[in-house]
DNA sequence: TCAAGTGTATTGGTCTGACGTTTGCGCCGG
DNA sequence: CCGGCGCAAACGTCAGACCAATACACTTGA
């Protein structure tokens, strides 16, 4: 094994080991190659590879430090990974999210506050035929975003975020939006609120698997 | 933004692009550093940084390639990572896992095949209260990852392998044979089996309820 | 003729050392 | 007491050299 590849693995143990904690800074590149046994350049290799996976945090001029891990950091690094694989299978995504989705809505109705529900109605003010591509996905990754995190579970949030990156849904709007498919969406939305306030968690369920598959379909025929 | 992290996003770009595809080769590190402007050595550290994550496959002496991208990638770099969030909340993780293995399950119900059948059987042979942990470990994880294999669904099959990795699971099974269950789970495993073979969907998700319930909740009381 | 072995050019792997840039923080003066 | 200055620490980047593995063409012997 290269050493570099020995060095990620060492501070990997470092960090399983407790040896080093969430928040820890970690000694300086200097001291760190030598006490590796590696070249700093090498040693810096190894710090970017567990940079881009959000395990480490690094700041010039500071030091380097070890993320909080919390979930939410793996949406960064899934989502930036799932959108080199868009093309791909998004048919693949797309029956996993129809599986998550629907179980993170039931979970949700449970326990949904009424602050969430204001903010789920807020994704649709000001949405209509007219409204840009970009906006309407922010919005509805917004709107999505917002029943994972009620359904309070940070991996199930992150695992769905990353499955429905900014990139993938971009492209169906802009299919979607050519075919008047906005109303369709928004009303289905409306419902799916509906029933999350009354605490239905099945109608919240079936509601959420229905406007996933009609995506699905349309998405189906369009390939 | 760092002229390393410009090189990263630049690569991402030429694969999004079309400009670089699956299997395609890079040029050389000297070339490609100057035809990003930048030296080799951070051009290094951006690749390093996307060979981690398996988009990149670098070969000593060779070259470097644009990798499958197939979704069974995905679960080698979301594994890394998720290896290091176990002890955060494995509760979350498991949460995901009863909402994904049951749906996996009962997809696999309609279409497992005789073979598929017999290698899950195979996972059983010569398992008894003796086995280590370490092929307990290896033989549960066979068993799951059939079953989510035969819902042929490649990102499903990812997520969850991820979300299962071999350093969480060989924990809590060190933990169960203390407990002396080896035989109830072969016993679950065992009905799962039988359920998927007679194609009963229903009973086979209800089953992989259970039987990840059960350790769930062993896991609730454990910690 | 073909297969095995060999040699060389190509390409990634690693190291050293230098210098630039940013940041944190203590010191100093108002 | 507080704000600004300045130095030291630490990351960012580069250049150049050499090592090591691999691919591939070439040679040689069966």
């Amino acid at each position: 094994m290269a050493v570099t590849d020995e060095a990620i693995t060492k501070i990997k143990d470092m960090i399983l080991s407790g040896e080093l904690s969430a928040g820890d800074k970690l000694p300086p590149e200097q001291e760190l190659s030598e006490k590796l046994g590696l070249s700093r350049s090498s040693l810096r290799e190894a710090v970017k590879a567990l940079e881009i996976i959000r395990v480490l945090d690094v700041r010039r001029g500071d030091g380097t430090y070890v993320t909080s891990l919390e979930p939410k950091l793996l949406t960064e690094a899934m989502t930036f990974i799932v959108d080199l694989h868009q093309d791909k299978s998004i048919l693949e995504i797309f029956e996993v999210r129809r599986i998550l989705e629907p179980a993170a809505a039931a979970i949700a109705a449970g326990r949904i506050s009424a602050g969430e529900i204001t903010a789920l109605r807020a994704t649709m003010a000001d949405i209509s035929e007219a409204t840009s591509v970009e906006s309407l996905v922010e919005h509805d990754l917004m709107f999505h975003g917002l029943i994972a995190g009620a359904a309070n579970n940070s991996y199930l949030a992150s695992v769905l975020d990353a499955l429905s990156s900014g990139t993938v849904r971009a492209r169906i709007w802009r299919g979607l939006t050519q075919e008047k498919a906005v109303d369709r969406t928004l009303a289905e939305h409306a419902a799916i609120i509906d029933a999350l306030e009354r605490g239905d968690a099945e109608l919240a369920k079936a509601l959420v698997t229905v406007h996933i598959s009609g995506v699905e379909n349309w998405l189906r025929q369009a390939l």
